[in-house]
DNA sequence: GATTTTTTCGAGTAATATTATAGATTATAT
DNA sequence: ATATAATCTATAATATTACTCGAAAAAATC
């Protein structure tokens, strides 16, 4: 399952990717927007920031914006910030590996095998799609 | 992330499809083989009983064994028996469709729309790999 | 028919992760 | 100085996952 933390993620930075010849938006108009816990929403654009995907800046006219062209910010960079690994097992996880508890043999486990397919095959569309994609998408789908 | 309980699951028949022509196997048994919480263990098998996947045997000499071919018991049912839903949002789910908490307009949701994609991806590979492929491709890793 | 073996059933609990909140601090603009 | 808005640290609330307990029911064997 997809997180909350995830998917308020990913309409955050969909509302800063609408947004981006304007000034910052200030956390509080994004939550009001989307309908985001605030102090919650306060902790994932940190995240998002510290990642290097947001620009901050605090005091009066201050808020957020995107640090990148929506193009380039892939929905598997986003969820591997909020939820950490793509695969559903952590032995086959690229970039957050580690043994499963209840493995004996990993490198003739069948269960892994398929599993390593599973993420190939969730990787290829999640690095496939940006944000701009998410946009586009969304366009499409209200004209349909 | 795949649970325990879905591993264990997978384990069981496994285990249970390399016993087809013998007599029924014991919780105890497959519990000690696969080291598996046999409590916790029991619960699953009873689920998967319930399922049809399964024939036990009360009393002595009883236990469980397959009801079915291995080559024709997939993942994908496995998994939601055992995890419910294969899509990772709720409204991407076809066997377990509900709205998602935060959604305002599921027809025009981008992130959904995305989903489904990933959804299905998924869904190809559990539904094509059963039993009998993970019994496979455990042998062939062995062998290479 | 008593005893042993083994599944079945219903409920309960412990551990962990997720979601969210609170309050104080720091930086910036006016 | 004052108001605004991000940052930081901690903690509370809730949900999910992973298990555990104890007793009942069914079947085989002596």
């Amino acid at each position: 399952m997809l997180s909350k933390k995830t998917k308020y993620a990913i309409k955050a930075l969909v509302v800063l990717g609408k947004n981006m010849d304007q000034p910052p938006m200030q956390i509080s108009r994004i939550a009001e927007l989307e309908r985001i816990p605030k102090k919650f929403l306060e902790q994932i654009l940190l995240d998002l920031r510290n990642a290097g995907f947001l620009y901050s800046k605090k005091g009066a006219g201050g808020g957020y914006s995107l640090n990148r062209d929506p193009k380039e910010i892939f929905l598997v960079s986003i969820m591997r910030i909020t939820d950490g690994p793509i695969a559903m097992v952590p032995c086959a996880s690229l970039n957050f590996y580690h043994k499963c508890d209840e493995c004996h043999q990993e490198s003739t486990c069948g269960i892994r095998d398929v599993f390593v397919d599973v993420r190939d095959a969730t990787l290829k569309i999640l690095s496939e799609t940006s944000i701009a994609d998410i946009i586009k998408r969304e366009s499409t789908l209200i004209s349909v």
